[in-house]
RNA sequence: GGGGGCGUAGUUCAGUUGGUUAGAACGUCGCCCUGUCACGGCGAAGGUCGCGGGUUCGAGUCCCGUCGCUCCCGCCA
């Protein structure tokens, strides 16, 4: 018999009534009658009860033992009869009588209980994150992380990619976010950094023959977190193809995505085919937003005509100043009492909005405080605009183009959220295309990229030398899913002369551009093939499927929001003789100092 | 860097208008219990109310500061 197990806590079943078996595993919960005792055992595959009573020298040694006590049990597998069976279990239709019981290991009085479903605050979770972890929740989450991986490696191997491994210490790049940088021993002063993505590797080994590539990459950004951004570090599914256009990369990454989902959806409808394509123009005038959940059924429209030189001064005013405004239906609301108006002018209010207009289309007529002030042929203008149907409310934000397509996507989410409109059952996926490849700085007046400017402009060359640098658009895309962002990409700039005059029009010189990026530049000098991908976020995928609402639960061990790991104690101060190797001189602020003497005395 | 929420037994929480000895549940420990599966019953231990200062005859409660967790803005090519 095996030194420790001959099944997993959650093989045993009817079939193996009157073997002998052996399992190991941790004391998840205990039944004790007195004379009688009940043990469920618990490993990573389920749950066994085992049971025992008085007349078994193992009676005492589990009576004595505390939950998450680590056991062995070998004993006899038993048939439970129908009153005692337990169809909530797998194994629940038998039960294994304890002959001998060995302790693995002893358990201390938790700190917090790994049975049952109580919450905890992140702090206790994070400090005893192993306890945590083995928690059913957190089990299947982080088995399903390791499932979707797997699932993504067999689909981009099926789809003729290959994986290749990236430096980690690499060089810091000066656009993006901010580095994590790593002292060099050798080289006083220099410092590695770790690499924000590995693009500028992915695309070296486009130039260098390989045809398609990927990864699953982690990726080191200093930037403060979020929900759904942990502080630090996150993996991509980072990938790119080599003599594509903008479509084959589409029609290569959309059966990956779409089929993971399928697989790990749990049966929830996925985007059939090919993803509807929004064009970032359109995305912000019907969606207020560059990542749209189109879960949401509501579409903004803009009415800014039907205001123009309106009776309703307020609109009227600000339009001559610049201003627009963009409606957003409320179906089937205009029979909600004057109150829940009220509240949502308030919530706007409280959202840096000077307040939430609107018009009810009742039966009998349109109402509402603009309605007052606007003629027939307005209302009727604005009702057609809309779509809207008696019944239904429309909602306006008035503002500078900017601010009000974006608060109109805030209002576009919180009618939805109101009225009870978006489907959650669903996964509904998008491309956001045709970004636009400079911007002009609301401050300087400068034209600069407006995202990344290694993406092709469309029209190539001839685009940058014959058209107004605003309207051009790239060949830059972003995938998104229930409004999350899972990942952008783009067609890249492989061409030297094309980079030279982008970035000429973002005002650098050639030599600027050759001290910034000239590895890259370099490379593409002695012929690169046309190229492109994308590198979706893991994270976040797995955050979807979980149906989880903050990243740290598809993380085993993530940091705090305040980027510190409370288990391994890091970031961490180090010995005076790594900083001397490393040629560095500490000059803290006066409040690092005393927070660093604080702790050691706590430590000693 | 800025704003919001939270912080009370080991844990999750309750705690009225500022007023006697700060409560409950889970956990822990002890006793009882031979068919439970969130077993049940009886009992006990367990608190610097995050920390510092202030107002007050009196502060868990009010004020100021600070620390921690968290959400958002900035930031994230």
């Amino acid at each position: 018999m095996h030194r420790y197990r001959t099944h997993t806590c959650g093989a045993l079943r009817q079939e193996n009534a009157g073997q002998e078996a052996r399992i190991s595993g941790w004391v998840h919960r205990k039944r004790d009658h007195g004379n009688l005792l009940f043990v469920d055992l618990r490993d990573q595959h389920g749950l066994t009860q085992c049971v025992t009573d008085i007349s078994s020298p193992a009676f005492k040694i589990l009576e004595a033992a505390r939950p998450e006590t680590v056991l062995c049990v070998t004993g006899k597998v038993v048939p439970r009869s129908g009153e005692t069976a337990n169809d909530k279990l797998p194994t629940g239709r038998i039960e294994l009588v304890v002959g001998t019981v060995d302790i693995l290991s002893e358990a201390a009085v938790l700190p917090m209980q790994v049975a049952g479903e109580q919450e905890y605050s992140e702090e206790m979770r994070l400090s005893y994150r192993f306890l945590d972890l083995r928690r059913e929740k957190m089990r299947d989450n982080m088995l399903l992380r390791s499932n979707v991986i797997a699932s993504l490696r067999r689909r981009m191997w099926a789809a003729g990619f290959h994986e290749y491994q990236t430096p980690i210490l690499t060089a810091s790049s000066p656009e993006g976010a901010r580095d994590f940088l790593v002292p060099s021993r050798i080289h006083p002063g220099k410092f590695y950094a770790l690499p924000q993505a590995p693009q500028q590797f992915k695309q070296l080994l486009m130039t260098s023959g390989f045809d398609r590539y990927f990864q699953i990459a982690p990726c080191f950004r200093d930037e403060d977190s979020r929900a759904d951004r942990s502080p630090g570090e996150f993996y991509q599914l980072d990938f790119e193809m080599a003599f594509v256009t903008q479509d084959d990369v589409f029609d290569t990454i959309t059966p990956v995505l779409a089929g993971v989902f399928e697989e790990f959806g749990n049966g929830r409808p996925v985007t059939q085919g090919a993803f509807p394509r929004i064009t970032y123009a359109d995305s912000m005038l019907k969606y207020g937003s560059d990542k749209p959940d189109l879960r949401n059924p509501l579409l903004i429209t803009d009415v800014t005509e039907a205001f123009k030189g309106s009776g309703f001064g307020l609109f009227a005013k600000n339009i001559d100043k610049g201003a627009i405004v963009r409606a957003i239906p409320g179906p089937k609301s205009s029979d909600q009492p004057r109150s829940w108006f009220d509240k949502l002018n308030e919530w706007a209010r409280e959202n840096g909005a000077g307040g939430l207009g609107y018009i009810q289309f009742k039966a009998e007529g349109p109402a509402g405080p603009i309605a007052k002030n606007l003629d027939a042929e307005r209302v009727a203008k604005i009702k057609a605009a809309t779509g809207a149907n008696d019944g239904d409310s429309v909602f306006f934000v008035c503002d500078q183009p900017e601010v009000a397509a974006k608060f109109s996507g805030l209002v576009r989410t919180k009618i939805c959220d109101e009225l009870g409109l978006l489907d959650r059952s669903k996964f509904m996926f998008c491309w956001i295309v045709d970004f636009p490849m400079f911007e002009r700085n609301k401050d300087t007046g400068q034209i600069e990229f407006s995202h990344n400017p290694f993406s092709m402009p469309q029209g190539g060359m001839e685009a940058l030398l014959n058209q107004d640098p605003l309207t051009i658009k790239a060949f830059q895309y972003d995938i998104v899913c229930n409004g999350v962002e899972l990942s952008s990409g783009a067609i890249r700039n492989h061409r030297p002369d094309i980079m030279y005059k982008a970035f000429e029009i973002a005002g650098y010189k050639n030599e600027d551009v050759e001290a910034r990026f000239g590895g890259m530049l370099n490379a593409f000098k002695y012929g690169a093939p046309p190229h492109g991908g994308s590198a979706p976020g893991i994270d976040r995928i797995v955050m979807l499927l979980a149906d989880e609402p903050n990243i740290r639960e598809v993380i085993l061990f993530p940091m705090t929001g305040r980027a510190e790991d409370l288990l391994m104690q890091a970031p961490n101060s180090v010995s005076e003789k790594q900083l001397r190797e490393l040629h560095i001189k500490l000059n803290l602020p006066k409040e690092s100092v005393a927070k660093a003497e604080v702790k050691t005395e706590a430590k000693a």
